[in-house]
This record gives structure tokens, sequence and C-alpha cells, in this order.
DNA sequence: GCTTATTTTAAACGAACGTTTTAAATAATA
DNA sequence: TATTATTTAAAACGTTCGTTTAAAATAAGC
């Protein structure tokens, strides 16, 4: 017979899909645990608190995603200098193969990012950045790298801009899609949206400055 | 002797600083009325329910700045053909104006339309959506005439990608100022980070189209 | 197989929440 | 000023929440 799932992973399984869907604060544990089959105190037997589920279910696609990203540039970066779009198309790729690990893992990994960042101010980010801010730090110089008439205050600022482009984007992805589907927009898949999002944030990351950074220092 | 604000005007000024801060969930009543240093009770007497508080709480900012934007927009159509940059211009400088009107009006009522979008979905999109469709609408037309060669279907979700920068940077802004002023970057001021998002996100919505749109129809 | 450690279960705890109720205070009206 | 309507006030309501407790069930080790 069919090996049943543990129970931490079941509780995992169960809370990324509520807390990406509704958010963390609007995701009780007792929902997670009905949805999970299992005891509700197992919840805090196995992690300890609702906080540290919430790392916990963040933590296991960050250590997927973050190293895959960290290994695609560097192999990029290895034969020749990157345009933008490769730089992009380079950080897409390894957010696509999570979801092969997980069913709708990349959809489901950027709605908790988006949530992560907006919802729970700080926690959150401090987790993210204290665990994986060495493969951030890759990134924007990389993009430094592909985009070097921009200077890198506006790279800090436009890598932000896109970060919030991407997480918005995938927070409200079951919302778009719908009204796309009722427009006849077709391949609205995520990572359509994705490879939408690539030329996008692109240009806006190497558009020409504001009239007002010329004047200031 | 200074007139006292009435409750329903201090209300909506400490729920409003509240929500846009922590978001709609984690304010409750109590901490907003405290705040407000009114009653309890008082928000279910004027306002009936947390929802429709919420509700009035964008509506105020919403009532001031969907007409202003729309009025930009008609007043620069009038005069000749709109470049994507004066679209945009056309959309930050109303507001700004919000901040006349009310101290730090902007990042609130920026934040506040963040929130409303991530975090309850579907119920604030729906009043939106309702009561401003039509500026809505308004500018996506305008936007698609100053970019003609970007498809209809690619301007739908070049403006919600635009309207997941504005958002999320707004956000996140008390954290995002944090670190730049640590990294000695100025001007970071609402509305510079305004005018900072204007070449961003002009162009991104004007940005050549990814190649697999060319294969479809 | 017996003992120990681990996991699951049911029940309850205390705190916080939005909301309602009822009475007191204030304002408006005549 | 007397009466009515409006607003404020304090207290309690019923729910839901994360968490804890203590016993039952299962697994592991010898």
């Amino acid at each position: 017979m069919a090996h049943r799932l543990s129970t931490k992973e079941r509780i995992l399984n169960a809370a990324e899909r509520l807390f990406a869907e509704r958010g963390f604060s609007e995701t009780s544990l007792r929902l997670i645990t009905s949805k999970a089959e299992v005891n509700l105190a197992s919840v805090n037997y196995h992690f300890g608190s609702k906080k540290e589920l919430i790392q916990a279910v963040l933590a296991r696609y960050l250590d997927i995603a973050m190293p895959a990203m960290a290994r695609a540039l560097e192999a990029q970066e290895a034969e020749h200098a990157l345009t933008l779009e490769e730089v992009f198309e380079a950080i897409v790729e390894p957010m696509m193969s999570v979801n092969e690990v997980r069913p709708n893992g990349t959809a489901i990994f950027l709605q908790l990012l988006g949530r992560g960042y907006i919802e729970n101010q700080g926690h959150l980010r401090w987790f993210v950045t204290t665990n994986h801010g060495a493969v951030l730090d890759k990134i924007v110089q990389v993009v430094h790298q592909a985009a070097p008439h921009v200077p890198a205050v506006e790279v800090f600022w436009r890598m932000h801009f896109s970060l919030g482009t991407l997480v918005f984007t995938m927070s409200s992805y079951d919302a778009l899609v719908d009204i796309a589907r009722a427009d006849f927009i077709e391949s609205n898949d995520v990572e359509s949206v994705l490879r939408r999002i690539i030329p996008y944030v692109a240009a806006g990351v190497s558009a020409p400055l504001p009239q007002f950074i010329h004047g200031s220092k």
C-alpha cells in the first residue's frame, strides 16, 4: 500500500498552499491541520510555533531556488559578458525548475515571497537576507555589470522595482488570469507570465535616468 | 480654544496611518480607537463595521485622487499627443497633490492601495473598480495611445506590472529608505521615489515584445 | 517481549478579536 | 426650559486564535 507522507510534510504541503492563497495571518493553524488531516497540536510539536512554520515553509523553497540561481548566474558569467535579458533569463530558469520538484511550485514560491515582504514587516525580510544575502548581492552585482551605464544607486532602486513587479504579479496571479481569460488572452501559465516580465524589467532597469538625478551629485 | 476634530475624523486619521503601516487585518479596532482617543464602540456606531471603515478610509483618498487623475489626463490629451513619460507624469502629479490635503498623504494612499490589492483578495478590488473603473479604463486607453506599437494584451499585463512596482515600492517604502539611508543615498522623499519610477515603468511598458508573443496570433 | 522514546490525540487555557447592548452624557429642537 | 435625538461610554458577548497540557497510541531499542 502507498506510503503516507510524514506529518511534517503533510503540514508543510498544506501550509504553503494556504499561505500563498490567503496570506500568513489570514491562515489559521486549525485550517492548515484540517486540510493536512493531522492533529492541531502537531504544528507546535514539530515546528514550535506558527512563526517557525512560516519560516520552514519559505526555507524549503529558498534552499532550492537560491543556490540554483547562484549556479545559473556563475555558469553564464563564466562564458561571456551577460546582457540584461540573459541575466533575468538566468534568474527565471531556476525559478521555473522549482515547478518540477513541486506542483505549481513557482507560483507558490513567488506568492509566499510577496506575502512575506509586504505582510510581516521585517521578520521575514531578515530571515531571507541573513540566509541568502550572498546570492542577492551576487544578483545585484551581475545586473550592475550588465547595465554599467546605470549608477549603483539607481540599480538598487530598480531591482526593488523589479521585485515589486514580480511578487505583486504573482500575488494577484489568480485574479489576473481570471481577467485575462475573460478577455480571451492565451498562454497565461506561470512561465508565460514570467517570460512577459523579463523584457519589461530589463527595459526598466536599463532605462534612461530621470532628469533630477543629473542635477544632484 | 482649538476645535477638536470630530470622532469620525479622528478614527479615519488614526486608521489610515495604522492600516498603511501594519495592514488591515493586523490592525485591531482597539488599537485604532486608543490612538484616536475615542471609544471602541464608536467605530461600529459611525461606520457599521471594520470592513466599512476600511472602505471609508480608502474612499477618502480615491475620491480625491481619481477625479484629479482624470482631469489631468484630459487636460494633457487636449493639447497634443502624449508620450509615455507624459502620461505617467500626469498620473503622478495628482497623486502628489494628495500630499497637500493630508500630511504624508501620497505614501499612505499608495500603501493602502497595495495592502488592499494583495491582502484582502477581491472585496477591495471590487470596491475600487466599481467606483472608479471609468478612470482606470481611461488610463489604460491613454497609455495604449502613447504606445501604439504594443498590443492591447501586452498593455494589460504591463500596466499591472507597473501597478506592482508602484504599490510594492510604497508598501516597503519605510524599509527601503532605511536601507537607502544606510548606503548614503539621498533624496528619498516620496516624490523622488515616484519620479524614479516613471522612467522605469515607461521603458518597461514600451519594451520590445518577448519572442514567444510573435509566434501566437 | 519489555522498556523506553517518540509521536499523536483530545481537551482546555488565556488572550485578543469584532460586535452588541444598555445606560449615561451631550446636543439639538421647540 | 422641557423634550427629543444624537453621540459617547463602559461592560459584556460569543468566537476564534496560538499555545499548552496530559494521557493515549505507536515506534524503537535492547
